[in-house]
DNA sequence: CCGTTATTGAAACAGTCGTACCATATACTG
DNA sequence: CAGTATATGGTACGACTGTTTCAATAACGG
């Protein structure tokens, strides 16, 4: 389980095959099956499981309670775009075009993004115009994918963190 | 051709396989590989096709030359997340995620981003730091490119609406 | 009109895919 | 120890993939 999401996360969601993936995990196809059920329900499993890590590392890395706003933000960016993480985002933007594609085999993908609410809705009351202010969590949250987006299409380090400086100094003033 | 193009803009690009492509054309997929050679060769004219039709679509709808740079964020993000452009945008997240498994196969991918700067550097020089500030741009497009990952995961057209006039609230102070 | 070239069709090739079937072996329970 | 449930290996099925091969037709230039 935690090596087929090892598996996925190094090669990809897309071109995922069974007899590949079994062969890396020292299994048959056939017990991959026996296991998960199809290939559907093992595919969700591997994902609940990779979101599950990335929530886990993601809550140890970030900076205390009391930091400010843009010290989250900037925590948040430095984290997830460490080349580390690499891995976790391909699979985010394989997931996202997928579900595009094929919305009925994701059916909490919404839940996802606005999960990330609860998570981030207290970090940023700072600079929230409210308690249940959703909307500058959306905005900080698409500014960081957005980012990513750039990030692992153009591999331009150095302008993309200089836009997260420039979103921090817009949110200051 | 351009029915090619509607085709694959229509059944997504992951999916893509010749004999049912052929089937809507009308032709054979000896055909297709005699006019294209091979399928990868078709999928990178089809992509140069959407990319033109992208580009020529945008230019014709944005706001006259001496509009202020939040009208025209406004003005590409009312256009980019109208539910009509809906498939190219699907396309452009399919081939971000396809091209960060392989890298290989779109060579030119990063000039797909930084091609924007030259459009839209002028579009925002009365908020941009200086002449070649590319650091503006990117997280303007960020910002559009992290909504609509938003927007076509959650469907929520007002809280992404929302958060982009947050952001030209942030823009204007 | 004939020979050459371009265009098209049908079928086959070699491979991969997810999955199902059948048998065997192991483990557990009474 | 007998018998049943659980686990695993091997294999085959049918469908699909991109691509190639062979053959036939159509078009065109001399």
């Amino acid at each position: 389980m935690a090596r087929a999401t090892d598996y996925v996360l190094a090669h990809g969601l897309a071109g995922l095959s069974l007899r590949p993936l079994a062969a890396a995990l020292d299994t048959s196809p056939r017990m991959l099956l026996y296991d998960f059920g199809s290939k559907q329900e093992l595919v969700s499993a591997v994902l609940a499981e990779a979101r599950r890590r990335g929530a886990t590392r993601l809550a140890g890395n970030l900076p205390p309670e009391a930091a400010s706003a843009e010290e989250h933000l900037r925590g948040i960016w430095a984290w997830i775009s460490a080349p580390e993480r690499a891995p976790y985002v391909r699979l985010i933007f394989e997931v996202h075009a997928d579900g595009l594609v094929h919305p009925e085999n994701y059916p909490n993908q919404a839940e996802a993004i606005t999960n990330w609410f609860d998570t981030l809705g207290a970090t940023f009351r700072d600079i929230a115009t409210g308690p249940d202010d959703t909307v500058t969590p959306t905005l900080v949250m698409a500014v960081v994918r957005g980012l990513l987006f750039d990030l692992t299409t153009t591999g331009d380090r150095l302008r993309t963190d200089r836009a997260l400086d420039r979103f921090c100094e817009l949110l200051r003033h």
